[in-house]
DNA sequence: GAGCTTTATCGTGAAATTTCGATTTGATTT
DNA sequence: AAATCAAATCGAAATTTCACGATAAAGCTC
Protein backbone atom coordinates (compact mmCIF):
# COMPACT_ATOMS: atom_id res chain seq x y z
CA UNK A 1 0.00 0.00 0.00
CA UNK A 2 1.38 3.27 -1.15
CA UNK A 3 1.32 6.67 0.84
CA UNK A 4 2.26 9.42 -1.62
CA UNK A 5 -1.07 10.41 -1.94
CA UNK A 6 -0.70 11.61 1.53
CA UNK A 7 0.05 15.13 2.27
CA UNK A 8 2.97 14.31 5.03
CA UNK A 9 4.10 16.81 7.84
CA UNK A 10 4.95 19.86 5.53
CA UNK A 11 4.40 23.34 7.29
CA UNK A 12 1.41 24.64 6.12
CA UNK A 13 1.77 27.00 3.48
CA UNK A 14 0.17 30.31 4.29
CA UNK A 15 -3.12 31.70 2.80
CA UNK A 16 -3.54 35.34 2.67
CA UNK A 17 -7.35 34.87 1.02
CA UNK A 18 -9.26 37.49 2.88
CA UNK A 19 -12.38 35.50 5.31
CA UNK A 20 -14.81 37.73 4.51
CA UNK A 21 -16.52 39.48 1.76
CA UNK A 22 -18.60 38.16 -1.24
CA UNK A 23 -15.70 35.75 -2.40
CA UNK A 24 -15.66 34.27 1.27
CA UNK A 25 -18.85 33.95 1.92
CA UNK A 26 -19.31 31.77 -1.55
CA UNK A 27 -16.59 29.26 -0.64
CA UNK A 28 -18.22 28.80 2.95
CA UNK A 29 -21.23 28.06 1.51
CA UNK A 30 -19.54 25.75 -0.95
CA UNK A 31 -17.44 23.79 1.85
CA UNK A 32 -20.25 23.53 4.01
CA UNK A 33 -22.76 22.20 1.63
CA UNK A 34 -20.54 19.44 1.00
CA UNK A 35 -19.95 18.89 4.71
CA UNK A 36 -23.52 18.78 4.79
CA UNK A 37 -24.50 15.38 4.62
CA UNK A 38 -24.36 12.71 7.49
CA UNK A 39 -22.62 10.10 5.08
CA UNK A 40 -19.76 12.87 3.84
CA UNK A 41 -19.33 13.77 7.45
CA UNK A 42 -18.46 10.26 8.29
CA UNK A 43 -15.84 10.26 5.69
CA UNK A 44 -13.98 13.00 6.77
CA UNK A 45 -14.27 11.84 10.14
CA UNK A 46 -12.67 8.32 8.52
CA UNK A 47 -10.14 10.00 6.85
CA UNK A 48 -9.30 12.53 9.83
CA UNK A 49 -8.73 9.11 12.60
CA UNK A 50 -6.27 7.43 10.10
CA UNK A 51 -3.38 10.01 9.46
CA UNK A 52 -2.32 8.44 6.56
CA UNK A 53 -4.02 7.89 3.32
CA UNK A 54 -7.10 5.16 3.37
CA UNK A 55 -7.17 2.49 -0.15
CA UNK A 56 -10.57 1.03 -1.01
CA UNK A 57 -12.05 1.12 2.52
CA UNK A 58 -14.46 3.56 2.80
CA UNK A 59 -17.29 1.70 1.27
CA UNK A 60 -16.72 -1.00 3.92
CA UNK A 61 -17.56 1.69 6.77
CA UNK A 62 -20.79 2.79 5.62
CA UNK A 63 -24.26 1.60 5.15
CA UNK A 64 -24.61 2.77 1.82
CA UNK A 65 -23.91 1.22 -1.83
CA UNK A 66 -20.76 1.80 -3.55
CA UNK A 67 -22.23 3.77 -6.22
CA UNK A 68 -23.62 6.31 -3.21
CA UNK A 69 -20.44 6.51 -1.44
CA UNK A 70 -18.48 6.98 -5.02
CA UNK A 71 -20.90 9.72 -5.50
CA UNK A 72 -20.59 11.17 -2.13
CA UNK A 73 -16.49 11.20 -2.23
CA UNK A 74 -16.80 13.36 -5.44
CA UNK A 75 -18.44 16.21 -3.85
CA UNK A 76 -16.10 16.10 -1.02
CA UNK A 77 -13.57 15.65 -4.30
CA UNK A 78 -14.75 18.45 -6.03
CA UNK A 79 -14.70 20.50 -2.46
CA UNK A 80 -11.39 20.09 -2.60
CA UNK A 81 -12.32 18.34 0.91
CA UNK A 82 -10.90 15.41 -0.09
CA UNK A 83 -8.06 14.52 -2.49
CA UNK A 84 -8.05 10.65 -4.41
CA UNK A 85 -5.30 9.49 -6.27
CA UNK A 86 -4.59 6.46 -8.03
CA UNK A 87 -2.73 3.66 -6.37
CA UNK A 88 -2.71 0.29 -8.50
CA UNK A 89 -6.16 -0.89 -8.83
CA UNK A 90 -7.56 0.94 -6.09
CA UNK A 91 -8.19 4.69 -5.09
CA UNK A 92 -6.34 6.33 -1.89
CA UNK A 93 -8.11 9.31 -0.36
CA UNK A 94 -7.02 11.59 2.28
CA UNK A 95 -7.71 14.47 3.01
CA UNK A 96 -7.10 17.86 2.32
CA UNK A 97 -5.25 19.66 4.91
CA UNK A 98 -5.06 23.31 2.82
CA UNK A 99 -8.74 23.43 2.37
CA UNK A 100 -9.55 22.01 6.16
CA UNK A 101 -7.21 25.23 7.60
CA UNK A 102 -9.52 27.04 5.06
CA UNK A 103 -12.69 25.70 6.49
CA UNK A 104 -11.45 26.60 10.22
CA UNK A 105 -10.72 30.29 9.01
CA UNK A 106 -13.84 30.58 7.71
CA UNK A 107 -15.90 29.23 9.94
CA UNK A 108 -13.80 31.07 13.07
CA UNK A 109 -14.75 34.39 11.50
CA UNK A 110 -18.15 34.26 12.13
CA UNK B 1 -35.74 49.41 19.19
CA UNK B 2 -34.86 46.90 22.07
CA UNK B 3 -32.19 44.79 22.29
CA UNK B 4 -33.17 42.19 24.78
CA UNK B 5 -32.85 39.59 22.21
CA UNK B 6 -29.30 39.69 21.94
CA UNK B 7 -27.29 37.47 24.36
CA UNK B 8 -24.82 39.93 25.87
CA UNK B 9 -20.75 39.73 26.85
CA UNK B 10 -21.96 37.01 29.05
CA UNK B 11 -19.00 33.81 30.29
CA UNK B 12 -19.35 30.35 27.56
CA UNK B 13 -21.18 28.57 29.66
CA UNK B 14 -18.84 25.40 28.95
CA UNK B 15 -20.49 22.54 26.35
CA UNK B 16 -19.37 18.83 27.83
CA UNK B 17 -20.45 17.30 24.42
CA UNK B 18 -18.20 14.83 22.72
CA UNK B 19 -17.12 16.66 19.03
CA UNK B 20 -16.72 12.69 17.93
CA UNK B 21 -18.50 9.95 17.25
CA UNK B 22 -21.89 9.53 15.70
CA UNK B 23 -24.07 12.11 17.33
CA UNK B 24 -21.20 14.98 16.49
CA UNK B 25 -21.34 13.59 12.85
CA UNK B 26 -25.02 13.96 12.46
CA UNK B 27 -24.74 17.64 14.66
CA UNK B 28 -22.05 18.41 12.23
CA UNK B 29 -23.99 17.68 9.19
CA UNK B 30 -27.12 19.41 10.23
CA UNK B 31 -25.51 22.66 11.07
CA UNK B 32 -23.26 22.76 7.90
CA UNK B 33 -26.09 22.00 5.84
CA UNK B 34 -27.91 24.79 7.29
CA UNK B 35 -24.69 26.60 6.13
CA UNK B 36 -24.59 25.58 3.25
CA UNK B 37 -26.24 28.44 1.10
CA UNK B 38 -24.70 31.47 0.09
CA UNK B 39 -27.38 33.56 1.37
CA UNK B 40 -27.35 32.10 4.54
CA UNK B 41 -24.00 32.94 5.13
CA UNK B 42 -24.87 36.18 4.05
CA UNK B 43 -27.45 36.36 6.62
CA UNK B 44 -25.09 34.74 9.03
CA UNK B 45 -22.28 37.14 8.31
CA UNK B 46 -24.45 40.55 8.66
CA UNK B 47 -26.02 39.42 12.50
CA UNK B 48 -22.04 38.81 13.13
CA UNK B 49 -20.84 42.13 11.63
CA UNK B 50 -23.58 43.81 13.84
CA UNK B 51 -23.03 42.89 17.55
CA UNK B 52 -26.57 43.62 18.47
CA UNK B 53 -29.58 42.01 17.18
CA UNK B 54 -30.47 43.13 14.30
CA UNK B 55 -34.59 44.27 13.51
CA UNK B 56 -36.27 43.73 10.33
CA UNK B 57 -33.33 45.00 7.92
CA UNK B 58 -32.45 42.03 6.77
CA UNK B 59 -34.47 41.83 3.77
CA UNK B 60 -32.93 44.57 2.44
CA UNK B 61 -29.65 42.95 2.37
CA UNK B 62 -30.32 40.58 -0.02
CA UNK B 63 -31.58 40.28 -3.54
CA UNK B 64 -34.38 37.54 -2.76
CA UNK B 65 -38.26 38.37 -2.23
CA UNK B 66 -39.46 38.71 1.64
CA UNK B 67 -40.78 35.16 1.47
CA UNK B 68 -37.26 33.60 0.84
CA UNK B 69 -35.34 35.44 3.25
CA UNK B 70 -37.58 34.44 5.29
CA UNK B 71 -37.43 30.60 4.67
CA UNK B 72 -33.46 31.03 4.64
CA UNK B 73 -34.34 32.55 8.26
CA UNK B 74 -36.24 29.65 9.08
CA UNK B 75 -33.64 26.97 8.11
CA UNK B 76 -30.71 28.41 10.29
CA UNK B 77 -33.40 29.42 13.09
CA UNK B 78 -33.83 25.38 13.10
CA UNK B 79 -30.76 24.99 13.24
CA UNK B 80 -30.22 27.37 16.41
CA UNK B 81 -27.63 29.19 14.04
CA UNK B 82 -29.86 32.33 15.04
CA UNK B 83 -32.73 33.14 17.67
CA UNK B 84 -35.30 35.22 16.85
CA UNK B 85 -37.53 37.48 19.54
CA UNK B 86 -40.92 39.49 18.96
CA UNK B 87 -39.91 43.08 19.44
CA UNK B 88 -43.08 44.66 18.79
CA UNK B 89 -44.06 44.68 14.88
CA UNK B 90 -41.20 43.40 14.21
CA UNK B 91 -38.64 40.49 14.73
CA UNK B 92 -35.00 40.85 16.18
CA UNK B 93 -32.33 38.54 14.95
CA UNK B 94 -29.33 37.72 16.49
CA UNK B 95 -26.80 34.85 16.10
CA UNK B 96 -27.20 32.31 19.01
CA UNK B 97 -23.36 32.15 20.41
CA UNK B 98 -23.66 28.77 22.14
CA UNK B 99 -24.31 27.27 18.41
CA UNK B 100 -21.94 28.62 16.88
CA UNK B 101 -19.49 28.04 19.66
CA UNK B 102 -19.80 24.38 19.17
CA UNK B 103 -19.81 24.11 15.25
CA UNK B 104 -16.45 25.58 15.76
CA UNK B 105 -15.63 23.21 17.83
CA UNK B 106 -16.89 19.99 15.92
CA UNK B 107 -14.92 21.70 12.19
CA UNK B 108 -12.08 21.82 14.40
CA UNK B 109 -11.79 18.26 15.52
CA UNK B 110 -11.84 17.31 11.81
C1' DG C 1 -5.78 -12.12 -23.39
C1' DA C 2 -9.17 -13.85 -19.68
C1' DG C 3 -10.67 -13.10 -15.37
C1' DC C 4 -10.79 -10.45 -11.12
C1' DT C 5 -11.11 -6.35 -8.17
C1' DT C 6 -12.01 -1.63 -7.41
C1' DT C 7 -13.92 2.70 -8.63
C1' DA C 8 -16.60 5.77 -11.67
C1' DT C 9 -20.46 6.77 -14.35
C1' DC C 10 -25.17 6.28 -16.26
C1' DG C 11 -30.08 6.16 -15.88
C1' DT C 12 -33.86 6.63 -12.94
C1' DG C 13 -37.22 7.48 -9.47
C1' DA C 14 -38.28 9.59 -4.99
C1' DA C 15 -37.59 13.24 -2.04
C1' DA C 16 -35.92 17.67 -0.78
C1' DT C 17 -34.57 22.42 -1.85
C1' DT C 18 -35.10 26.93 -3.76
C1' DT C 19 -37.70 30.64 -5.21
C1' DC C 20 -41.60 33.44 -5.92
C1' DG C 21 -46.28 35.78 -5.52
C1' DA C 22 -50.25 35.72 -2.80
C1' DT C 23 -52.21 35.39 1.51
C1' DT C 24 -52.39 35.16 6.50
C1' DT C 25 -51.03 36.35 11.03
C1' DG C 26 -49.79 39.58 14.79
C1' DA C 27 -48.99 43.83 16.67
C1' DT C 28 -49.13 48.61 16.49
C1' DT C 29 -51.27 53.11 15.26
C1' DT C 30 -54.65 56.14 14.00
C1' DA D 1 -62.55 49.28 14.50
C1' DA D 2 -59.81 50.18 10.39
C1' DA D 3 -55.55 50.82 8.40
C1' DT D 4 -50.75 49.73 8.46
C1' DC D 5 -46.45 47.39 8.82
C1' DA D 6 -43.43 43.31 9.27
C1' DA D 7 -42.98 38.56 9.20
C1' DA D 8 -44.65 33.91 8.46
C1' DT D 9 -46.97 30.64 5.82
C1' DC D 10 -49.19 28.63 1.71
C1' DG D 11 -49.18 26.83 -2.94
C1' DA D 12 -46.74 25.89 -6.90
C1' DA D 13 -43.08 25.30 -10.30
C1' DA D 14 -38.24 24.45 -11.40
C1' DT D 15 -34.22 22.52 -9.89
C1' DT D 16 -31.23 19.74 -7.15
C1' DT D 17 -30.08 16.01 -4.23
C1' DC D 18 -29.98 11.29 -2.83
C1' DA D 19 -29.98 6.57 -3.44
C1' DC D 20 -29.83 2.47 -6.05
C1' DG D 21 -28.79 -1.19 -9.61
C1' DA D 22 -26.57 -1.81 -13.83
C1' DT D 23 -22.83 -0.94 -16.55
C1' DA D 24 -18.37 0.84 -17.90
C1' DA D 25 -13.54 1.79 -17.10
C1' DA D 26 -8.94 1.01 -15.21
C1' DG D 27 -5.50 -1.83 -13.55
C1' DC D 28 -3.90 -5.84 -11.63
C1' DT D 29 -2.89 -11.29 -11.79
C1' DC D 30 -2.79 -15.57 -13.82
Amino acid sequence: MKESCCPKNEPPESDLRPVEGPDADQELAALAKALGHPARVQIVRFLSRRSTCVCGEIVDQLPLSQSTVSQHLKVLKEAEIVQGSIDGPRVCYCLNPRTLRRLRALISSL
